[in-house]
DNA sequence: CGAGCGATTGATCATAATCAAGCGATGTGG
DNA sequence: CCACATCGCTTGATTATGATCAATCGCTCG
């Protein structure tokens, strides 16, 4: 079931009741399922399909020789792994599963023929393309010019929209699950200052997470402190004028 | 003149000589000079054209309210500043000039019409557009994971090595013309943490950075210390298969 | 029950930030 | 042509954020 991805979109522009089914038989066609800590595809591989997360979460991320691992972004129900990345001949970076994950494997012939046969869902790929380069760099700034409280708020409320817009909020709760070692490798901090950082955020109440669970009584306050301003995430409906229901729609543009 | 654009993309393409002047053509269009610090277009307004450095470096950057300002990616000549953010609504960073800047500004619809014609050429935007990405994402590594040293190290030789590839090179020496506090800014470090690096950098013998030149006197060694590792930059003729002088062209796959 | 993992705590250390000042080159206006 | 302002670079002293090292605790699972 790609209903994340669906769901997601649409945010982006309505889809037709056949262009939701394309998408739903793309997503059907290879479904494969790992447990946590398993990779999808490692740097130095070469790339094959087109990987779409249906539940679990999944993570891109790469390693220095001694060691040190960077997570470079997180992978949410909805997510595509590099849509066209196949282009290149040799993975830069791997990926790999943070939770059990299900994703469906999609061939780039599948893509090819989806993308030619409904523009509209060839623009709200390439529209989340686009996002996803975005986040790219928000993260660069967060890592580079936020302090760690601010970088952790800043995920979280990242995380929080991003799950959101596929409807896996529940109100101002959300799951989160990934240990606390994988935020430090998301945010460039240790895991110690992590934990201690977290103590700070639940002591000032503006999270309250336990388990794989996390609230944010007042996501306002979140974003002023991290200073976070979504507009990076693009979620405002832009491609309305190549709404299925009515509106021109314009050429593909790539 | 693109002349590094072109050099750059036959580093993965060989391109027939009409293919070299369409894409000299669309880069001459219309061409715009600025003083270093301006800016090309900034947070909040709506994308316009492609900008094609033709002559000196311009940066991507985000700014937060209290000031903080980061330093996103540079541009270097033949670097193109977002070949398909049109799609969005609204910038949600900004472009300015480290250096007084020529640029092209090429108009949607001249793209657009330039990778409809050459398949090759849409091929190899494409490519490059992925290597950005790359790039984009090596500096997530770069800022979280690398120290002071290694960071400022491995901007130089991902630096070095992209000036190499457009020609801007010669022998171990090549143009840095950007001031410690710009790259700080890019680091994620403050200036006079910079200035600090930067003269262990040369009293090793890594670097000699004097004005705005830079020499490694061993590039294997730079990159040796900074952990850094070229393949991110795809720099390897990946796109031989679809080569003018024979090759089969395979399909244009976005 | 023991192993392993993730979270937590304490103590100490180090990298990098901050604050402040000075230097040298460049450029400009009186 | 000099005085002065500016800019980029450099240096010193001090501070602080976050890293490192090491150990413990609670929980789950085989």
């Amino acid at each position: 079931m790609a209903t994340a991805l669906i769901k997601k979109l649409e945010g982006f522009v309505h889809l037709s009741a056949e262009e939701r089914d394309a998408l739903t038989k793309a997503a059907s066609e290879r479904v494969r399922r790992i447990r946590a800590r398993e990779d999808i595809i490692r740097e130095g591989d070469s790339p094959r399909d087109v990987n779409l997360v249906l539940e679990g979460w999944a993570c891109r991320y790469k390693t220095l020789e001694d060691g040190r691992r960077q997570i470079i972004a997180f992978f949410i129900p909805g997510d595509m792994c590099d849509l066209d990345i196949s282009m290149l001949h040799e993975m830069d970076h791997s990926i790999g599963a943070l939770t059990a994950l299900t994703f469906a494997e999609i061939s780039r012939s599948t893509i090819d023929r989806l993308m030619a046969t409904y523009p509209r869902i060839h623009q709200a790929l390439a529209w989340q393309a686009l996002v996803s380069a975005a986040v790219q760099r928000e993260w660069t700034v967060n890592i580079g010019q936020r302090n760690a409280t601010e970088r952790l708020a800043h995920l979280f409320c990242e995380l929080f929209l991003r799950l959101r817009a596929v409807g896996r909020t529940h109100g101002d709760i959300c799951e989160m699950p990934v240990t606390q070692t994988e935020l430090a490798e998301a945010t460039g901090l240790t895991p110690v200052h992590v934990n201690r950082t977290l103590q700070d955020l639940r002591a000032s109440g503006l999270i309250v997470l336990k388990g794989r669970e996390l609230r944010i009584p007042d996501l306002a306050e979140l974003q002023r402190v991290s200073l976070f301003h979504p507009n990076y995430l693009h979620l405002d409906h832009e491609g309305a004028q190549f709404d299925a229901n009515g509106g021109e729609i314009k050429p593909v543009v790539e």
